[in-house]
DNA sequence: CTGAATTGTTTGGTTATCAAATAATTTGTT
DNA sequence: AACAAATTATTTGATAACCAAACAATTCAG
């Protein structure tokens, strides 16, 4: 297979995945965004706005934004840091728990979905060979 | 390998994917949903607006704003439909198909880079996988 | 102790998005 | 042919996401 296939069918896999996630996360009645700042707040547990937003990717301005909108629909909380008091940990609440988890389910769904035609060692190389990719990406 | 695995693997193939486009095109000038809209007109070639708010997912109203602005950056035009007097048809302009291929041209050297390690064999099948993988999605 | 750095918020501005209302045109029915 | 219904795109009014830069509170370093 070239390369001008292989990207194709890496471009086609993340569009899909994309909409697949889009469509998902719609329906829960979070944006996008929304969505993504609970999930990484459920992997990393109680964290401060300024990792969360280098996490995110975006400015911690966007961030106190984001972060109050969740907090008034009661998915988060601010805490105050003890050791820092410019601070704040941003912790979920737990129907924000509930939705991290709820959503974690949703991409175990999926993926059990989209490699249920292979076999368990197609399963098994494609796994390790992903692998290896993340590692260079 | 089992499912959570797979699918932790398969998520943050999809993140990291995702960092990296948005890094590229900001790069670039233009925002992610600017580049997504000349990336499907560069492949499907003059087409209408309904039809191009079908593709990328949003509604006919919010692309006659994106593709304003667009418009206006020089890299596409509306040209009258000549079948349909209701109708445009959104063409690429020569900076557009530059645009357009230079961002081609990104998505084969991200590929080269990501599968630099893997053997033709192994190319060869996460190739095959995936393609069995997206028609599931 | 004081100036510099850090942490988060606010402000002002652009872009993205939707639903619903609107205008122009085409299609279908009688 | 005439008229109603459907289609195509735009506009409007609203919310969300985002950035850069200015700001306030606090911590840190010399």
């Amino acid at each position: 297979m070239d390369l001008n296939n292989l990207a194709k069918i890496i471009v086609e896999f993340y569009e899909k995945l994309s909409s697949w996630e889009d469509a998902v996360v719609r329906d829960t009645g979070l944006t996008t965004a929304q969505a993504h700042t609970i999930e990484i707040i459920g992997h990393s547990g109680p964290i401060k706005m300024k990792d969360l937003a280098h996490r995110i990717g975006v400015t911690t301005g966007t961030l106190t934004v984001a972060v109050d909108k969740l907090e008034n629909k009661k998915l988060l909380e601010r805490k105050q840091c003890k050791t820092d008091r410019r601070a704040y940990l941003i912790e979920l609440t737990a129907a924000g728990q509930k939705y991290f988890k709820q959503h974690h389910n949703f991409h175990i769904q999926m993926t059990q979905e989209i490699v249920a035609d292979l076999t368990d060692k197609e399963q098994e190389m494609v796994g390790n060979i992903l692998k290896k990719m993340v590692k260079k990406i």
